[in-house]
DNA sequence: AATGAATGAGAGTTCATTCAT
DNA sequence: GATGAATGAACTCTCATTCAT
């Protein structure tokens, strides 16, 4: 029921465009029963009846079901990852608590856009293999933000890999607890403000004083 | 495979010393085959087995699996949130700076201290019921965190109860990322360094200026 | 879970008065079990719990599940062949129309007093044993009605038990119906009537024309 | 290991050919084991073994075991219900007495024509469930007998619904006796002749008088 | 390529029965 | 004699995966 795949491959690309809307199908199928249903309840079955398609057709695009669980973590984790880096691109010379500021933002609204998605999915990550999926962006992201750290204009770290990790940590936090809460709107403001201040804050005494 | 359970009280208490050794027994066991298989490997049959007990006796004190997965993260939770729930108390009327010093090393002491189950159990956390558990158990911490930032001798704070659960989460995070990285001793000092920046900083943001 | 026992003998007779009073709380408490949760739910452990007794106490006094189920057929076969045959003693020499609705009357009240116990006793009829424990209830039954018949006032029979026989089973059916139909005060006066009627319209059948 | 099916429908139709054989295959091995192991021998484990199939595919079919074993039960039942139907039907307008005859032919023939699988039955009766599929058979049989005598050529009921159930009751009764014996066919015959006399009888004392 | 019937290992759970205390 | 903790075989049911059509 867990372990993710010896190969996280797919089994074939989605070269043709039938592929791709069947592949897509059954990524769409896959998100909704995992919200629907959980995890254990997330059976092939079920995902190749939502989607539409027969079991023997999904084990035509997927090694087997870890690969397929896999596949969704990787491409949630991917958006995510993706927003920060983008936010980390465009704040670069920027001022400290812009920069901040800025992070905080592309990551609140990346994950809130995918609230329910990234809550659901958050059980896939305790699979086998699902860790070093989850190291691997949140490396993309850090090595982002470390390198938004050492270009900032007007604060210096001494090591701005490590302050980028506990950052992003500290920001995961808090998060998780309000997806858990359902997100409900007061608790969002009020975490975007605190998330703000927490990331002005830690950065301001992380810094080499000037 | 998941769900905690409609009753999540055990079926007997183990009043007499053989049942307490028993139930001793299939908890440590519980843990070790936690660490040793995952979630989906920790079959009542295998946790009976390395116990040393056969199966009829596991369910002689628990009313079913879930209930004695439960059981375990009740137990890790409880440990952590004593640790958190004392240091706050302890620090009462303490200056800010060193009310969070304290704060972070009680939690990541505790977390450490047993590393290996924190780690095992977020897979735990994921199961129906396991939200719950969790949320309970921060909200102790929470409180006790909010009551120690109401009382603090040099700082004030507009909503103590948010601050306090925004800087839970965020040490939360990076303790996990650290946990995940099977935690070698240069990390671990690295995060105290760090958590205890990001404790003064988010704190000294957060509070109402003099 | 069915088969009545190797020995439907119970374990020790209950000579002494607290094994008398133990064994009567183990049959009323099988009787209340049974009832309440059916035969697959009458299960040792419930039923000694409910007399008082540990599970032990009970498999003191017989020796296993099927003697305790069985105990309780016989006891209640016993009850109701013993009305008939008090009622075919009472009415040797009456006229036959008067011996059949006294037959009617005592076989309908026997099974009345104890309606929903003869309900609930039908499934452990169709344990291993439990249909010789009937056939022998019926035979004890039949013989007697067979003597009430060779012994009438006004009329002759080739085949007394085989009369018998048959019309005893033609009372069982209807009454069996009654009371799965939870036994209606209306349906029951229906049932004496007809019941009657059956009777007496059978034996003038069947009777050597005069 | 009692207790009738939530859903008494089958779980899905064998529409193909390979899944109608299959389907075949498992109601005969459930009656096989049934004869031969009794109600609680009659595993889920044992049926598929029996049918040459695993018990996988068996759950492809049947919900539960209690839906299968259901399936048994409504299928004998109706093949009897069906043959009193169709006596009932043929015999409109017939004189009393040989409505009766032909009433009792037809009930005893069906019914010995499946004589073991009949006895078997009986245990699945007293499961949860079953009393109601026995119930509407019984009413089918009950209305079809009642509209029967209500159109006889030469007697008038005033109740003949009720007279109906109670004249099924009474044939059945007597049917199970022999049945229970092994129906051997000295008492077959027996049995024959004194259900007419039964019949013939209680419908003459139970008419309106002429 | 697509289908979906068949597979079968293996999970959770129950409960009659025993026996050391 | 009484107890009740321990036993473990056996049961029902699920679901990832395959392969003949």
């Amino acid at each position: 029921m867990s372990a993710l795949p010896d190969a996280l491959q797919a089994r074939k690309q989605p070269l043709q465009s039938r592929s791709k809307a069947t592949v897509d199908a059954i990524r769409q199928a896959s998100f909704q029963v995992l919200i629907a249903h959980g995890l254990d309840g997330t059976t092939t079955t079920r995902v190749a009846e939502r989607a539409g398609v027969s079991v023997g057709t999904l084990y035509q695009y997927y090694r087997n079901r870890s690969t397929m669980l896999a596949g969704l973590l990787e491409w949630h984790l991917g958006t995510v990852a993706g927003a920060v880096e983008d936010a980390s691109a465009r704040m670069r010379g920027a001022a400290l608590a812009d920069a901040a500021d800025a992070l905080v933002e592309a990551f609140v609204s990346a994950k809130l856009e995918h609230a329910e998605i990234s809550l659901a999915l958050y059980a896939i990550a305790e699979m086998h293999g699902g860790a070093e999926l989850i190291a691997a962006a949140k490396l993309r992201m850090e090595t982002a933000i470390a390198a938004l750290l050492a270009a900032t204009a007007d604060a210096r770290f001494d090591d701005p890999q490590a302050v980028a990790g506990v950052l992003l940590g500290a920001l995961i936090g808090p998060m998780c607890d309000v997806l858990n809460a359902g997100a409900p709107p007061a608790r969002v403001a009020l975490l975007r403000t605190q998330l703000t201040l927490l990331a002005r804050g830690y950065l301001a005494a992380a810094r080499v004083p000037a």
